[in-house]
DNA sequence: CTGGAATCTCATGTCAACATGAAGTCAAGT
DNA sequence: ACTTGACTTCATGTTGACATGAGATTCCAG
């Protein structure tokens, strides 16, 4: 398969593919008179990078898990991404729900409604009124 | 409350407050001798900003929600960024499952599982093998 | 064997969301 | 008054993931 081939096959320009090799993510069979060819397994790495995006990993990322020495190290990556994948999930629910209050409440000004408000400052981590120093002291 | 002051509460540095304010997302109540003032409203702001971009908003597509100029353009943005945001939870979740089942597979590179791939391929909108038009066909 | 498409390398541009640094201004404690 | 630290503007640097373009090479149908 030629990269020409390989990238329309999942829609992408050719030059994103050599980006994808020129950080370690995807690397061709061979080359015939410097031309890059692959097979069936880099169609299960492209479709691999496209879920990984897809779901929010870095390219560093994917690197890391897909050139991982052996399969405790990759089981340990993963477990990572895991978690953080349910951290981010979490995180879009919550701003989903900010959002279909929103939507519901009856407020012109949404952001003034008190059940809004204290949804919407649920789990940030600021620091309440009265805590915040002043200038020198 | 000054910049310095509203950067704390929310662990921020300053010069973020003033980024997005260059980019019309947070605009001081007043300047009293060149220097920003904030009150509690401005805090209610950045919550929303921060969730907004927990959730993978960009400051552009909060700054249309925020500015928008009535209750029903701001209902459209929202119903879309809420979509948007489903979108998004179930493309996660897409991947999720797929480190699941990496996790539980036995198999010493996961990416040779036809399990696997089927559950890779499913719904990336790759096209199937043979559909590939050759060079100048 | 030639013309045109596809490929190659290498360099540089883009975009978002800041980060960093310079140089000056303002306010408050001593 | 002086110092110190927070604040100001303006300019430039950074990072990630490409996008774009130049100029050379290679493949293949006619």
């Amino acid at each position: 398969m030629t990269i020409g081939q390989l990238a329309e096959r999942f829609r992408l320009a050719t030059h994103v593919l050599r980006h994808w090799e020129s950080v370690g993510l995807l690397t061709p069979a061979t080359r015939v008179s410097g031309r890059r060819l692959y097979h069936d397994e880099h169609i299960a790495r492209v479709t691999l990078i496209l879920r990984g995006k897809s779901a929010g990993l870095s390219l560093d990322q994917l690197r890391e898990v897909l050139a991982a020495p052996n399969g405790v190290m990759r089981r340990k990556l993963l477990a990572e991404h895991h978690a953080e994948l349910e951290r981010r999930i979490r995180e879009t629910a919550a701003a989903k729900e900010l959002i279909e209050h929103a939507l519901e409440c009856s407020a012109d000004d949404f952001t003034q409604c008190p059940a809004f408000r204290h949804l919407a400052e649920a789990g940030l981590g600021a620091v309440p009124i009265g805590m915040i120093a002043g200038p020198r002291g």
